[in-house]
DNA sequence: GTCTATAGTTGGATAGAC
DNA sequence: GTCTATCCAACTATAGAC
């Protein structure tokens, strides 16, 4: 399952003698290979150049396609995070129609929120690299992806803040937004690979764990810690 | 032209007609110009003519101090980070040597690794932006930075690991590993600005928490998080 | 729809005057 | 120790043939 190094480079007849590739596969293989590189080297980091080799077409074609490098990159976020967001959604939506009044439990929407990002792959039908490319838009904002995120994040976000607040409702609106916040972090610090990059903290020996295991215990500790955000003085 | 916010210009003679700056001011300038910038842009998206622009020098003053980029932000990194993680080890220090046989509270190692982070340059003395800095290494990773984080951060990790073990002796050593990459999850998203650029989530019109009650609140939602991190089948 | 060729910038780094 | 001037590589984007 394309599993090596470079898995983006599809095994092709490489450019066919007469222009014969036909458009939608070359979109194809300029998004496989911008998220790829996009993941991996950051927006200000990778040329078109690279992304145009990676993909075995030319830079001309990019231009063709996309325009500019820019819109290059927005088309690759919406690939790879709009089927994401979607999950969510329908997981929240149908937690909620089948939960009673009082509404899925707080390791639910959890779940919900967490597995579509975690589980990668077996959520998000075949879209590879994109774990990766949505946690650039935590730390890599070029101003375009400004936009980009409060168009697509805005929605879900409000969504699931509310899902959260019901799930708890002793905690204040604030609390819940700064814990929603914390989750994300962790959820961003995991899919961006920094558990398996091991820098630190996995020395000691011990096997990386699975997603489902990884999975389990976010929720655990996402939902523990959600809980325990005790107000102190204020209380609304 | 650079018309805009930057902080980091300092009111100068602007280059007195002579060559009259001393050397270690115009290091200091530029260290500072490029924390600014690899922070708010990365190190691929920032140019050493931003950087010396930025900082009212030339482009040959910065390559004679720093000789390559590379080595421009290895010294920013050193500069930011190594006071905050400096200050991690003496508070930890300090509250290993007061508590008792059962060593410090889950909350206190906690805060002893959090607030020199989340405060920020009360901690840091006279250092600006390094938050930010500090959290590019979590995202913008040159090779480069690999080196200078395992040399930096594995030895504060192994004695964070070994607290975080001693006041929470019923986890195994795996749990502790993957809760404590969430919780730097959760704080590099904090330091990084996250909240503050409030794309998502704080719409709901509530202020932002100070320093101090966020810290606290990541204290406790950290704490909770790594106790509730239950074992399922194979308890060791 | 895809190519080759190139225009027009901007990048990091250096040489040599002072 | 800092400057001006410059080299050369790499970049994005476009023009025009096929």
């Amino acid at each position: 399952m394309r599993s090596d190094s470079s898995p983006s480079r599809v095994p092709m007849p490489a450019a066919g003698p007469r222009g014969g590739r036909d458009a939608s596969e070359t979109k194809e293989r300029l998004l496989d290979a911008a998220a790829q590189l996009f993941a991996e080297r950051g927006y200000a980091g990778t040329s078109m150049r690279a992304v145009t080799q990676a993909a075995g077409v030319s830079v001309s074609a990019a231009n063709y396609h996309f325009g500019t490098k820019e819109a290059l990159l927005l088309a690759t976020l919406g690939r790879t995070i709009l089927p994401v967001n979607q999950a969510r959604m329908e997981a929240l939506d149908a937690l909620e129609a089948r939960a009673g009044a009082a509404g899925p439990t707080l390791e639910q929407v959890l779940e919900a929120f967490l597995a579509p990002a975690v589980r990668g792959r077996d959520q998000a039908p075949g879209r590879d690299r994109f774990r990766e490319v949505a946690a650039r838009l935590y730390s890599d904002p070029p101003e375009v992806v400004t936009a980009f995120k409060e168009e697509n994040f805005g929605p879900l976000s409000a969504r699931f803040t509310a899902a959260f607040q019901r799930a708890v409702p002793d905690r204040n609106p604030r609390e819940i937004a700064v814990a929603f916040q914390l989750i994300v972090g962790m959820m961003v610090h995991v899919i961006s690979g920094q558990l398996e990059l091991g820098n630190i903290g996995f020395a000691a020996g011990s096997a990386l764990p699975s997603d489902e295991e990884l999975l389990d215990q976010m929720v655990r500790f996402g939902a523990a810690g959600m809980r325990s955000t005790v107000l102190r003085a204020e209380d609304t």
